[in-house]
DNA sequence: AAGCCGGGCAACCGCCATATC
DNA sequence: GGATATGGCGGTTGCCCGGCT
């Protein structure tokens, strides 16, 4: 290839770009649970998908796939992040990999949105405070706009860093310009906390473990929250290079806003003895890619009966890797109408997206 | 109420690494 | 060993939405 590098796996006036719709979703969804991911290029053709096929890999892979953890970034997270931003640096994908579940577009953007802002806050600060005064006292103000606690969103914590912080701000990239004013993000817990003039409750505050942040909506599912927290994990001195979180992540479900996850979650339960019909070729990139840990079949054919779709059952329906519309017998059919589903902003937060567009007459024919 | 602005994040782009022929 | 195909990574963009004026 003459041209190396450039991503030849789509023509541009073939591919669709820009979000993908719930129907794009479905359908690349739905097919990767039956035939895997061997083979990205050509997944979106034999999906039925106008999308590159690097397109259809960073759709599954950053949102997609059951392996994705949804949800917010604990503090601890995000203080192991920056630890191991300063230590790796850019190197997302393997930052990546002391998080299960997390994805390194996720930790990009959250260090390039909140973290390093934060580490640049915070290195002001040691700075400032070392200029001014040795002391080591932690000194940190809160100022209420007057609701009395935390998650309300209009807190401003002026913060002072302490020696644990600042230590950790070491890191000698360029800083941002940033006050000592930081707005911490108001879904930075998982239940309220009464503020007070108490300076314990704003340690707390400052230290908890079960803090979470990165809310990205305000809206938390219990069940999905994922505790980091652990006995002295606030003392706890992190591995320079590797921080073990495994064992932690073990719901492939964090979506704590998405109905649409809400929904799979509902079908782990009936996850069942049913087989996964592969084929032969694809199971062994299907298992070890780790799918096979989670038994999607059932929501997955909740979904595909939602929109009037059964899965190719027969060999030879499995050897086309295609899925088929219920009564269609032959080759594929992708009602074009599928294609054409509107992709309404924010439909993430809602499943019930799915069964409107289904209640509609022409689209439900459509199918 | 309307317009503006900035933050957050999903998605794209281009390059590199590795696999395959 | 070279050419090509594909996967993966990091940087960046652009849209959406909420807060502010």
């Amino acid at each position: 290839m003459g041209e190396k590098g450039k991503s030849l796996c789509c023509d541009k006036e073939q591919v669709r770009r820009g979000p993908w719709s719930p129907a794009e979703d479905l359908k690349l969804v739905t097919y990767i649970q039956k035939n895997g991911h061997h083979n990205w290029r050509a997944l979106p053709r034999r999906a039925g998908l106008m999308r590159c096929g690097k397109s259809c890999r960073l759709r599954w892979i950053n949102y997609l796939s059951p392996d994705v953890k949804r949800g917010n970034f604990t503090r601890e997270e995000e203080e192991s992040i920056m630890k191991l931003h300063e230590a790796l640096g850019n190197k997302w994908s393997t930052i990546a990999a002391h998080f299960p579940g997390r994805t390194d577009n996720e930790i990009k953007n959250v260090w390039n949105t909140h973290l390093k802002k934060r580490l640049a806050c915070r290195n002001l600060s040691s700075l400032t405070s070392s200029s001014s005064s040795s002391s080591s006292t932690t000194t940190t103000t809160l100022l209420s706009s007057g609701k009395t606690t935390v998650g309300g969103g209009d807190e401003l914590i002026e913060h002072q860093s302490t020696d644990q912080e600042t230590s950790m701000a070491t890191n000698n990239k360029p800083h941002e310009p940033c006050s000592l004013t930081i707005q911490e993000n108001p879904n930075h817990q998982d239940s309220p906390m009464e503020l007070t003039n108490d300076p314990k409750g704003l340690k707390e505050l400052t230290t908890s473990s079960n803090v979470s942040s990165n809310e990205s909506n305000g809206s938390s599912n219990s069940s999905q929250v994922v505790g980091m927290s652990r006995p002295g994990a606030e003392e706890r001195q992190m591995d320079d290079d590797l921080i073990d979180l495994s064992g932690i992540f073990d719901n492939p479900f964090h979506e704590s806003d998405s109905d649409f996850w809400n929904m799979l979650d509902d079908f782990q339960p009936l996850q069942s003895n049913e087989v996964q019909v592969l084929h032969e070729a694809d199971e062994a990139n299907y298992q070890s890619s780790g799918l096979g840990q989670v038994e999607n079949g059932n929501w997955l054919s909740y979904l595909q009966n939602e929109l009037g779709f059964e899965a190719a059952a027969t060999e030879s329906e499995i050897n086309n890797q295609e899925i088929l519309p219920k009564g269609a017998t032959e080759q594929p059919v992708i009602p074009e109408t599928f294609d054409k589903m509107p992709n309404p902003a924010g439909y993430d937060e809602s499943m019930d997206y799915f069964q409107t567009w289904l209640s509609s007459p022409e689209n439900n024919s459509a199918i």
